[in-house]
DNA sequence: CGTAACCTTGATTAAGATCAATTCTCGTGG
DNA sequence: CCACGAGAATTGATCTTAATCAAGGTTACG
């Protein structure tokens, strides 16, 4: 694998060429198709992931076999690093899983596979690394415990919340249109909820004309109203 | 503060005298008494805490003011770490807060204090302090994962799943007696839910045959039928 | 032994899931 | 270019779970 691609990713910054080198070698480029899955919660923890290009799904199945998500990634960033600090001893041994599913959710998704073998000793070697690292564990930690705050708001609190950010990320400065990337399945599935729950969400922000839609892009008619909702 | 303390720190295992003897100049013990806050999450930042007996909850509040309990720490444990692997400089000029509120929930809980300037050399000189704080962090990013995954459960599931754990941590050899060491108010509050519905809860579970209760304690009669609840 | 904190019970209400139909959208082949 | 069909999205009716509201009962402890 060209280890030209792995200087992008900001978490090897600090590696030198050599150690690059190391990393490339024992690491593999792999393609998925839309709907493709990564890994599920039940196969061995073989090592981490990075995205390159497309972006992919973290989920877990609820009870009936529904799917909750609980993250999406974007590239360059990683996932499914968590079982790497635990005893080494154990994931050779397989002992370990992927700790929820993993799915593709667009075409051409290119991933690296970074096997923890190859990243142990680089993490014991190299303090940047595991500083780093910590940096990303803690943002992740932080997000989840928004999740689960957010998770004890109702429906259309999550909703207004989830468009305001979409808001905040895409430019925001001229136009007060944004797209949806994922499909509205997947956005319930995020907001903990069902397809049902999340038509009736958006019908009622259009019939108190705080947003209009036309398809997947959300129109949105009141800010105000929408950020009174979403802050409480 | 006597640095003898901080050597049973797992945290610190590994360091020097010198080094533990830096730790501890920044480092303060603190005594709080039941019900005392230890911050709240409108406070700036100032480091990150270790229990040395007694124990703490971490909770937020929700719109409406109900307190929902995300964990509780016992001995040895810390708190509060996360922000720590911020850009340091924003912790420096007071823009960070803790991430939850804490509260004391026994007389006589006393804390460290380990104040995060003084942390901030050793985590970049010392790489053993960097590996075992992420091993540290990856457990509680599993934790919160269980967590998040069982709250799309019902009442009575996670109730069955929280006295299993009891019944897994409390020896559970010769006896099946176990004794719920909070309030039945927190107890709801970190299944999740309230007062009234936990104990419902447990009365299905009474009128069921399941378990037979007396005040705190817990006597489970049937072990299976409560695997069972709590598998789905 | 009295009072406050803790816990339980019952009746009612509300949010969202489930079940069951439609309707909409869009790509494909005739 | 149109018609068809499948998947996506919407809508309505009903059901379930747990929150809310309102009393009571229990326990612990000064």
């Amino acid at each position: 694998m060209d280890s030209k691609i792995l200087r992008n990713v900001n978490l090897f910054s600090e590696l030198n060429d050599k150690e690059l080198e190391k990393v490339s070698e024992l690491s593999s480029l792999k393609k998925f198709s839309k709907g493709e899955v990564i890994f599920f919660d039940t196969e061995p923890y073989l090592g981490f992931y990075i995205v390159i290009e497309g972006s992919i799904k973290i989920f877990k199945i609820v009870g009936d076999g529904r799917e909750q998500i609980i993250h999406f990634v974007y590239p360059y960033n990683t996932f499914a690093e968590v079982p790497l600090f635990e005893q080494h001893e154990k994931i050779k041994n397989d002992q370990f899983t992927y700790p929820a599913n993993a799915m593709a959710i667009e075409n051409d998704t290119k991933l690296i596979l970074v096997r923890s073998n190859a990243f142990y000793d680089l993490l014991h070697k190299n303090n940047e690394i595991a500083l780093k690292m910590l940096g990303a564990l803690s943002k992740r930690l932080r997000y989840l415990n928004n999740y689960i705050e957010s998770r004890m708001k109702d429906i259309p609190h999550r909703l207004a919340e989830f468009i305001i950010q979409e808001y905040k990320k895409s430019g925001k400065a001229e136009t007060n249109r944004i797209e949806i990337e994922i499909t509205k399945h997947d956005l319930a599935s995020y907001l903990g909820t069902i397809d049902e729950t999340l038509s009736r969400a958006f019908k009622k922000f259009q019939d108190e004309d705080i947003i209009e839609m036309r398809g997947r892009n959300i129109i949105i008619k009141n800010l105000k109203k929408l950020a009174v909702i979403a802050a409480e």
